[in-house]
Formats: C-alpha cells, sequence, structure tokens
DNA sequence: CCTTCTATTTAGACGATGTCTAAATATAGG
DNA sequence: CCTATATTTAGACATCGTCTAAATAGAAGG
C-alpha cells in the first residue's frame, strides 16, 4: 500500500487510484507545482486521468487541509495608480482590495537571506470585513 | 486638455487618445481594476477601442512607472504540501519559488484594523539570486 | 503641403488556465 | 445482487494575456 492512501485516509479522503497518483505527485515536491504541471507529470504514468479528475482531487485535497492553494504564478493582475510600496488587504467574501499604508504594518527579516537580493516586499493579509 | 495628458508627458508617455482614455480610467481608481476591468469600462465611452490597445497601454504605463501590476487576484495557483504557515520568496529571473520559514520574517500591524478580522498573512519577497 | 519613416492601433487568432455539465463508471451499504 | 451515491470522464466553455500582420496615425524633413 502507498503511503499517501493513510494520508488521504487520515484526512478523510477516499484514496481513488486517480487521487493516489495526484497525491504521490504533489505531496512530496518542493517544487510548488501548477495544477497543470500536476497534470502534466500525472499524465507520464497515467496517461488516460482526465483533467477534470486531476482538478477535482487538487481542490478536494485543498479542501481537506492537506494543501494549501497559493496564488504566486504570474498571470492575473490589477494595476495600482499608487506606485510607493503599500501592502494590501483582501476580503475573502467579495474579492475586494483595500490599501494598507506602509507605517500600519512593519516586515522584518530577523536574519538576512544569504545569496538574494531582495528587490521588494508584498504583504498580503486576507481576512473577513466584519462591520 | 485632460489633466492625465500632463501625467503621461511627464512619464514620457505619448498621449494618443486610446492611452488617455485608458489613463482616465485607471489613474484616479481606488479600485485595483484587472486588465479587463479597464478594457469593459474604456468601452462604455469609446466601443470601437481594440483590446490589444488597452493591454499595450497598460503595459507601457507599467514600464514608465505610471502605475504598478500587483498579483492580487485569484486565477494561478501553486500547490503546496507544507500546510504550517511560512513565506515565499520568488526569483524574478527563473520564476522559481523558495519557501521561508516563518521564524526567519516577521510581520507586524502597528495598529489593529477596524473592523476586518485577519485570518491569515502571505508575504512574497521578490529578488534575484546572487550566487 | 507632400513624402517618408516610425509608432500605434486594430481584428483576430492563439495558448494557458480553470470551471462546468452530462453521461458513464465505480463503489458502498443494505 | 441492487440501489443509491460518489467519482471519473470527455469535451465545451469562459477568462486572461500574448502575438501577428495589416491598416492607420503622427512626426520629421524637404
Amino acid at each position: 500500500m502507498h503511503p499517501v492512501i493513510g494520508r488521504l485516509r487520515e484526512h478523510g479522503i477516499r484514496p481513488t487510484p486517480q487521487r493516489v497518483v495526484v497525491a504521490r505527485r504533489v505531496l512530496d515536491s518542493k517544487a510548488h507545482p501548477s495544477a497543470e504541471d500536476v497534470l502534466n507529470a500525472v499524465r507520464r504514468d497515467s496517461p488516460l486521468i482526465s483533467r477534470a479528475s486531476v482538478y477535482n482531487a487538487l481542490k478536494l485535497f485543498v479542501r481537506k487541509g492537506l494543501l494549501e492553494k497559493r496564488p504566486l504564478r504570474d498571470g492575473r493582475h490589477v494595476y495600482d495608480p499608487i506606485v510607493e510600496p503599500h501592502h494590501h488587504l483582501i476580503d475573502e467574501r467579495s474579492g475586494r482590495i483595500y490599501d494598507i499604508p506602509r507605517g500600519l504594518c512593519r516586515v522584518r527579516l530577523t536574519k538576512p537571506l544569504p545569496g538574494f537580493e531582495v528587490r521588494g516586499i508584498q504583504v498580503v493579509l486576507k481576512g473577513r470585513k466584519t462591520t
């Protein structure tokens, strides 16, 4: 039995064959793959798996807490007339984006990052309007 | 003369009619519009403007420092098997994503955000590998 | 004003990404 | 075994951004 089957069950996910191959590809990955990356990788071993099954599996895994989905790939943008550095606040429910002035939110690196020149910091808070 | 014409010229942008209507829509916006938002808004006044002109104008404005482009819209994601909170580092040249442990980077709100319940903080550093 | 060279706009095709649906298939529980 | 439910599948569809080749506009020089 694949070790991932246990992890799927722990999270209340029925381990169908399709889900197992998706989980095997993504769970031990350090590469932060996109859905299409996973689809292509999985199809090398299981050429008959459908696009929708991979997307369904990934969505389910996120809902069950096995994975996190992160918007880290270039693709969909908004345009901001405020070019000075500042941060942003996104309301989960409406998707609305608010500005946070630089002074309201401080970011500090406790150690330098060797071998990397930092050229920009973007902080995004997610949450819900309560009023 | 539209006030935006001056701002375009200040940034070394020739103020064509198409660019002026795009600039008018986006420069005074608080709404963080996407390119498609801008296209749709602009077409209400200038139905004949082409999709490519709007995209070209936005890209030019960013290159000239009039706007910033920010990846704040849901759309393209990666999947991360590390579900514990941590931050990320993106190499501008390769697009590669690296993990930053929570302890290496601290975020602090200097004042609370009234009317908003924060449910997640995402810090993304952009820069370049130097080694 | 005319010509010429360059910049810009345009329509439309294209690729990538993600969602949805209806039909087929598999599985679980009685 | 039968039935109800879950899952998979192919394919259509929508959105977003890029690209290209042809048309147009504008600037610069005579």
